[in-house]
DNA sequence: TCTGGGGTCCTCAGGCAC
DNA sequence: TCTGGTGCCTGAGGACCC
């Protein structure tokens, strides 16, 4: 273990969320919730005014709406969301080589192994440089933790949020973690709380108490270890930059249940052309292909068949998919079907026969543009005639009006709202949905190039510990 | 209340080879 | 030749994370 707390953990605030509201000016200072629109849909994140009616992460939608039923309701827009993470991870990697991502709004960075910090002081410096930084750069705001270890540094950064920078100095970390839940460990979720509260345990202290065999008897070996040892504030895990995939995976869950055998057969197949598409956009190849059904009950069961060797080939993979579907009970309806691949290399055996095809299945593939850029089509619904589809939340232009988002659509009638990060809140005009002057377009920059930017650095919410 | 999507890791059971 | 132990692989399911 390090002595000084040269781990970084980075947490972008509400990220989703944030971002949504720099770019719309209009939903500044308001309860913003960012998800799946749909009946089925649920909460990826919520802004700060939301959550104060309750609304988090991986709550339904419909819950959500009735907590909070004047937010905004916006779908998420990853390849905005993408670009900012971009720009933030670039910043981390001007401090360090070892940047770990672990998500679009968050990473670990080895400042250490970076030269850029040795001690606490030259940390907290990096640190308070990087968040005034992220400001400048993205206009949006993160929380940072500091420590001698990486479960330590997320911790920290939660204590941070929202907004702000903790750094846990090395010797203090058993005192600061002895009193906290055991939820607050990383690996100790609802099932693992739960197992834990029955045996009378509920804080980290009465972890360590309980003592490794203990623990290992009710939870296993690798978990009771781990959980043990991370009680103890113990954590030699590195900061890792470079992690290779070992799965390929998409699923859908379905509006209304699928009852439709033939239908079921359909989508597994679409599934499986857009998990191979998936694959050979990532160069990859795999050997063992994976069903998911999860049933009208909620009930999830997989389907596995490994092959004799590595492939990308949709058809290979669309008839393993089926095989492995003709083991599974649909009786009663399927909510959500996915198709995955594992075991995965990055090569592919020579498959004479599949090359052959190879060429039609691209062919078909390019007649059938992107099925899943549009939401989940209700099941058992009959095709409608192609019309615009608006998603709330996504950027437009008219050509009268300007660069505006999509506030709401539907009955014929699309609302937008006009604005731009930079300018005042903007008006809201509705149009048909059909409007020939009206056409989807990029996202706008969220901080427009300004020389004065980089003067506003300043590092407000300091409040190391 | 009614539960997304994309992942990772762990456990356990059964088959098989040595 | 039979048997038990062991290790590896496969397949299924569960928990967890963001």
């Amino acid at each position: 273990m390090r002595t000084a707390p040269t781990i970084l953990h980075l947490d972008m605030d509400a990220f989703y969320a944030s971002a949504e509201q720099a770019s719309k000016p209009s939903l500044r200072g308001k309860a913003v919730v960012v998800g799946g629109l749909g009946p089925r849909g649920v909460v990826a994140t919520a802004s700060y005014e939301a959550r104060v009616f309750g609304v988090h992460s991986a709550m339904p939608m419909a819950q959500a709406r009735r907590l909070a039923p004047n937010a905004a309701y916006l779908v998420p827009r990853f390849g905005f969301y993408r670009q900012i993470s971009e720009q933030v991870m670039g910043l981390l990697r001007a401090l360090s080589p070892l940047v770990e991502p672990l998500s679009l709004d968050e990473a670990f960075v080895d400042l250490e192994a970076g030269g850029t910090a040795w001690d606490e002081e030259s940390a907290r410096l990096v640190g308070v440089g990087l968040r005034a930084d992220i400001r400048s750069v993205t206009g949006l705001t993160g929380s940072v933790g500091l420590a001698a270890s990486k479960m330590l540094a997320k911790i920290a950064s939660e204590q941070a949020k929202p907004d702000g920078l903790v750094v846990i100095r090395p010797g203090t970390e058993r005192a600061l973690l002895g009193p906290l839940p055991v939820r607050t460990l990383p690996g100790v979720g609802p099932a693992t709380g739960d197992h834990l509260r029955r045996a009378g345990i509920t804080t980290v202290d009465e972890i360590a108490e309980a003592g490794e065999d203990e623990l290992v008897r009710l939870l296993g070996k690798a978990h009771g270890q781990g959980l043990y040892a991370m009680a103890l504030a113990r954590d030699e895990r590195p900061v890792v930059a470079e992690r290779e995939a070992k799965s390929v995976s998409v699923e859908d869950t379905y509006d209304v249940d699928i009852h439709d055998r033939i239908r079921v057969g359909l989508e597994v197949q679409r599934l499986a052309d857009r998990c191979v598409r998936r694959l050979r956009d990532a160069g990859l190849s795999g050997r063992t292909i994976v069903l998911k059904v999860r049933r009208y009950d909620f009930s999830t069961l997989t389907r596995s068949e490994t092959l004799r060797g590595p492939t990308d080939d949709p058809t290979v993979v669309r008839e393993a998919a089926a095989r492995l579907l003709e083991s599974v009970d649909t009786t009663g309806g399927v909510r959500l079907l996915g198709v995955g691949v594992s075991g995965l290399a990055d090569y592919t055996q020579e498959d004479l026969f599949a090359q052959a095809h190879l060429a039609a299945d691209e062919a078909a593939a390019e007649e059938q543009p992107e099925a899943e850029a549009t939401a989940v089509p209700a099941a058992e619904e009959p095709a409608v005639p192609a019309e615009p589809v608006w998603r709330a939340g996504q950027d437009v232009r008219h050509t009268d009006y300007g660069h505006g988002w999509v506030q709401g659509s539907g009955l014929g009638k699309v609302t937008i709202r006009f604005e731009t990060p930079d300018s005042e809140p903007g008006r809201v005009r509705t149009f048909p949905t059909d409007d020939p002057g009206l056409e989807p377009t990029d996202p706008l920059p969220l901080v427009p190039r300004r020389p004065e930017a980089a003067e506003t650095r300043s590092a407000p919410g300091d409040r190391g510990a």
